[in-house]
DNA sequence: CTCCAGGACAAGC
DNA sequence: GCTTGTCATGGA
């Protein structure tokens, strides 16, 4: 009935093959995009994006005026706010580890914790940065997943944390970097491809196990 | 015109 | 705990 979870991560990969996320040239500009795409269309980020200087280097960002930052990224939306939220962001990346390199060789205990801290970091924005930046394995959840599940049948609890325990405990053995990297690219690639607005998609090739698929030739 | 897009937060209940 | 208003641009 249920489609096993690695057995929809498999489906994807096969149709839409390795999607080798994140969209970004190396990790500073990953987490500065996780935090522009809050909420936001990522055709948005990359204009946004596109008008600061690269590579993106934290120290530049911290010497830059905050209205002026805000400024820069104006098309990706909340401009305000996110000009705040990467510049506390990158205040404390470097006055707490020095550099990005610094975290990923020291490998620091309780790091999803400490993000979670951040004002203007929730639980989606950290688990990004922790599997496309830090390497840590996390399932990350969002819409698109919350949308995916529910169309396949999966209960989705409210909270994200009950949400993303029961995935990783679903996932078992599976459970690891490699696969959480490549399975959100995939759930992304799908819905961008597939569930616009409409639950009826055509070629998807999750289409027979969505809730919404009727084929009475199909059914028994 | 309306609606949504790879959320997070604070106030109110 | 959960729900709602707010933040904002650009494309369909």
């Amino acid at each position: 009935m249920l489609l096993p979870i690695i057995e929809i991560y498999e489906k994807l990969l096969d149709y839409f093959g390795y999607q080798n996320w994140w969209p970004a040239s190396d990790d500073y500009e990953m987490l500065i995009g996780a935090i522009l795409t809050q909420n936001t269309n990522w055709r948005n980020v990359e204009k946004a994006l596109s008008f600061l200087k690269k590579p993106l280097d934290p120290i530049s960002i911290l010497n830059m005026e905050q209205s002026k930052l805000a400024e820069l990224i104006k098309p990706s939306g909340y401009y305000n706010q996110k000009a705040e939220r990467i510049i506390r962001f990158t205040r404390w990346l470097i006055d707490t580890f020095g550099s990005i390199k610094a975290i990923k060789e020291n490998n620091q205990p309780n790091l999803r914790q400490k993000l979670l801290e951040l004002k203007g970091i929730g639980p989606e924005t950290a688990d990004s940065m922790l599997v496309y930046a830090f390497d840590k394995p996390v399932f990350i959840i969002d819409a698109y997943t919350r949308r995916l599940f529910g169309r396949l049948g999966y209960p989705v609890p409210k909270s994200y944390e009950a949400f993303r325990l029961q995935i990783e405990t679903a996932l078992g053995e599976h459970f690891m970097l490699r696969i959480c990297n490549e399975f959100h690219a995939l759930i992304v690639k799908q819905a961008k491809c597939f569930c616009k607005a409409k639950p009826m998609c055509s070629g998807c090739p999750l289409n027979k196990n969505c809730r919404y698929y009727t084929d009475h030739q199909q059914a028994n």
